[in-house]
DNA sequence: TCTGTTTCAGAACGCACGTTCTAGATCGAC
DNA sequence: GTCGATCTAGAACGTGCGTTCTGAAACAGA
């Protein structure tokens, strides 16, 4: 009876995490949008709402897939403590990167300050990728790869701080050196811990 | 001939800042502008231009201003290397600061990317922080204060990072504990070069 | 084939924006 | 007092926005 979904709104979303990073929710318009997406406006308002529900819907896609991403390094790796030394080490990336991908999560927390869903989505990313660190600091502590001396929950937090500075200095394009010194700082503290 | 200007042209300024942060860009309308800065539209445009730049003037404004005011906690301390310390444990009060007075200068970064001019201003300003912030750490270690290992300029750069990183989170009510952890890390790493 | 939903293209809605214009009041300089 | 620029208040401009509506085409299930 109903006829299914014919566009496929996975890929949608990610289009649209696409050009809200490059263009900002405010400067994203709608005609912008159902161009980038390949859908019409009513298809888009049937599936998502309205513009702030596509919004929320891409920053969560967004925030969960960046945090995905991140953790996965932390449990491929062959030690715990090797784990977060890559995961830091990988934001150096974000120096080169094109500025038109800034992070979606950190534009959310500047100009979302006054709507509270985003905030909680948001939050709720950051919340998870410090906890995946402090596990593995936790862990790599357990298995001696730090000392006794060393404070996983407030270096997790630290370490997470640093992350997304690293994210809004790697906006600028003069940035590159600050951001390298950034994560090559955090490394050598991470290992002054080491026995 | 000429009747000089009757409005103070720098409260009006700091008004724009105030609204600038608590607003953004964006959404700071005309008419709030004109309501919160005393002055009606036509003295704004014939003061500033336009829209734009009054809030490039703005961000000017409140960058040399909160530069200065950290780079005073430099040349005001007892020793090069103390004035460090003040300055970067002072970041900490950021966490308990009302989010809707948040780094403007953030806020540019992150949403003002394809707007040159507005680039350049907020470079300068870190730039100026992170020089003098290498300064003090260059004449700390020339004074003994800082062993020869220490890395001044990798030091700078990586503390400013941190100051951005914190000034982003500060806007997440529940990052208090992280900016602290933050603040906390950035000293200890700084006192790990003390000989 | 019929039925009902989805998708599409595009017009149209109301609204808020930044900006400009008008006209009168204000007030320092001459 | 006169002149000329500045300030005020408010109407008005055009534009672009997010959203809704219209009607026809596409297409899966009965």
């Amino acid at each position: 009876m109903a006829r299914p979904r014919t566009f496929n709104e996975s890929e949608v979303l990610e289009r649209a995490v696409a050009l809200f990073r490059s263009r900002g929710f405010e400067r994203a318009s709608m005609p912008e949008l159902t161009a980038h997406l390949g859908i019409c406006r009513q298809s888009l308002y049937n599936a998502f709402g309205d513009k702030r529900g596509l919004y929320l819907a891409a920053l969560d896609r967004y925030g969960a897939r960046e945090i995905d991403t991140k953790l996965s390094q932390l449990s491929t790796a062959p030690s715990p403590l090797q784990g977060v030394q890559t995961l830091v080490a990988s934001w150096a990336d974000y120096g080169a990167q094109c500025p038109s991908e800034g992070c979606l999560t950190i534009t959310a927390i500047v100009d979302s300050t006054d709507d509270e869903e985003a905030r909680q989505i948001v939050e709720g990313h950051v919340d998870r990728l410090e906890k995946g660190i402090r596990t593995a600091l936790k862990k790599a502590q357990s298995a001696g790869e730090l000392t006794p001396t060393a404070q996983p929950t407030r270096l997790a937090r630290s370490l997470v701080t640093t992350c997304y500075g690293v994210g809004v200095l790697a906006k600028l394009p003069g940035s590159t050196q600050r951001v390298k010194a950034a994560v090559a700082e955090a490394l050598d503290r991470l290992n002054s811990f080491q026995p």
